[in-house]
DNA sequence: CTTGTAACTGAAATGGGTGTCAAATCCACC
DNA sequence: GGTGGATTTGACACCCATTTCAGTTACAAG
């Protein structure tokens, strides 16, 4: 490995002279940055990013640390993060991405020195479960979770209203037993669904109670819920899973079952993930712009660095948009 | 920033016990071993893998260049590549993904002093447009490219046998007139699925020309070729497409204009990505374990890494499997 | 009470750059 | 030729931790 000591020896001059000529500055006569460009060229010279970074202060790459994310949902968050970062030069350092919540808390200490800056999601999106390391002293943006005492920035999305939209949205095509399959009960996300849905249930329906089938966020839970609806011979008109994996196991399920999904019973879901649009007929669900997310956490943590100082109030709440299709309308497809 | 200095005063020792305690070292005295660890909690201390992995000359990271690629295989292969580097306590860093080759160079580069090792997927499927990149210093693997002076580790997908597979699944399935949309000219999986189709048709069907389409991986190119085929009232009873996002929307745009897939026209495609099984007809395709290709590489790198040398010939090609389903065999569904 | 050995501990070198400050060089002008 | 000022250049401290090597201490044996 060829350090910039033995390209400043071999052209001839100081170290100091070497890393000032080869980081342009132009301070440097035409004449000594040609020799030491060529003799750089010459040994095949590559700077070495780590010890720049020390010395500089600066390490131009931010970490990143997310919980097990399933395939879309993960890709499309790196892919906004990556779009927000590439102008600004600067590298993704992803964390353990397993997410207990100590390991979280240890992947955060690891980054010290590797990173400017980070982009945290916490497990189960709630940031109290990161605890003390809450006393960062690195600048931080939380994804889709929100501290409770407002000190550090974060983007979100309005998991809530976008619950009660979709809700709504079944209650206005005349559903009335409207069935929710949750999510994990310790996710914040799951709760803050299920409290969209009781809301909305609550002030539109003021009398029907709310019927709820605890869920995992996996598809099998969609296939379960499916079994216990049909096996019961439960009385329902539309079910509003808490995601589009659930709603779309689901929705084979019913329709295996001679249900016709649209017509008999409505289905709704959350997240609008790919697939969503392709099944049939096509899920109604509740669509969040991913990949704005990350980029607008990604966009806010840049201005963190920049020196910018946001204000304690600092977060982003992303509204969800309904996206409405044949699985609540029963149109064709 | 608190440093490991200011633990070491605190505790009343040199740095250098410090360090050692802090490092597990046994060869510190159970009681000032308490003193520093007191001190560093006091203190909320957290070393700096920065400074660390420059005397350690050793970063714990390892990077990942790839190029701009479409959802779900992207997250496909940082899983696998996760998965395999977990275990072994690394970081994940990304690269640059927005691949012209001499960005991808620059990306390459820019890792020096960042990482322990290298796992590059270039732009297009070859090796060579990384030209004398390839001089690179740093333990590399490749991602889905052979160099063709076998002199770095590789892990590829078996794309023409993957190709000559499927394309004979049609042909046994009855299909004579087999048209092929192929991917970009320029990448080296398009070209080697496109052999594969011609080959075996040579081989099975020697007085049918092999008739191609040009296409580029993206849905468009998928409906254009469907236009193509229907508008000229064009005589063809299978379509084998180079991946599967163009095969699910020719196959959309098929069925929208009547055409039954899977009885009038039989469909395949590449890559096997979730999709596939979801629209009706389920879509044949040929399944490439992505997730196996990243952690294979990975895993690969690893070894280098832990010093084992790996021959000159070291590279692991990763055969693909049939994927077959209704858009080839008319069940139903 | 020495001496030898083992167990700890600390000072300093190290890793590969950057930035500061002082020294050296250059040139113009008196 | 000497002087002032502006440019360039170089020596060295520094970033933060690890590690070597030498020094200190403790303790047992002689």
């Amino acid at each position: 490995m060829v350090t910039i000591r033995e390209v400043a020896k071999a052209a001839g001059v100081s170290v100091a002279t070497a890393s000032r000529a080869l980081n342009g500055l132009s301070i440097v006569t035409a004449e000594t940055r040609a020799k030491i460009e060529a003799a750089a060229a010459e040994l095949n010279y590559v700077p070495h990013s780590g010890a720049r970074s020390l010395t500089r202060r600066k390490t131009d790459a931010i970490g990143v640390i997310l919980p097990d994310l399933f395939g879309e949902f993960f890709s499309e968050m790196i892919r906004g993060i990556d779009m927000a970062v590439h102008g600004a030069g600067k590298h993704l350092l992803l964390g353990n991405m397993h997410g207990s919540t100590e390991e979280t808390v240890l992947a955060i200490k690891s980054m010290r020195g590797r990173v400017d800056g980070l982009l945290v999601m916490p497990p189960n999106s709630r940031a109290e479960s990161l605890g003390d390391a809450a006393t960062w002293q690195i600048p931080t943006v939380l994804l889709n979770a929100q501290p409770q005492n407002g000190d550090i920035p974060f983007v979100s999305v309005d998991n809530y209203s976008g619950a009660r939209m979709v809700t709504e949205h079944l209650i206005d095509r005349g559903a009335r037993k409207i069935v929710h399959i949750s999510g994990p009960a310790s996710n914040r996300d799951a709760s803050e669904r299920m409290q969209g849905y009781r809301d909305i249930l609550r002030e539109r329906l003021g009398d029907t109670h709310p019927i709820i089938l605890p869920g995992n966020f996996r598809e099998d839970a969609g296939r379960n819920a499916a079994q216990l609806l049909l096996n019961r011979d439960f009385e329902f008109d539309a079910v509003f899973a808490a995601n589009d994996m659930m709603a779309v196991d689901l929705m084979a399920e019913l329709t295996r079952a001679g249900v016709r999904v649209g017509h008999d019973v409505l289905v709704a879901g959350f997240d609008d993930i790919p697939l969503a649009r392709y099944i049939s007929p096509q899920l109604t669900t509740v669509h969040s712009d991913i990949t704005r997310l990350g980029s607008s956490a990604a966009m806010m943590l840049l201005r963190l660095l920049s020196g910018e100082a946001l204000g304690a109030d600092a977060g982003i709440t992303i509204s969800p948009t309904l996206a409405v299709r044949a699985s609540t309308t029963g149109a064709s497809g």
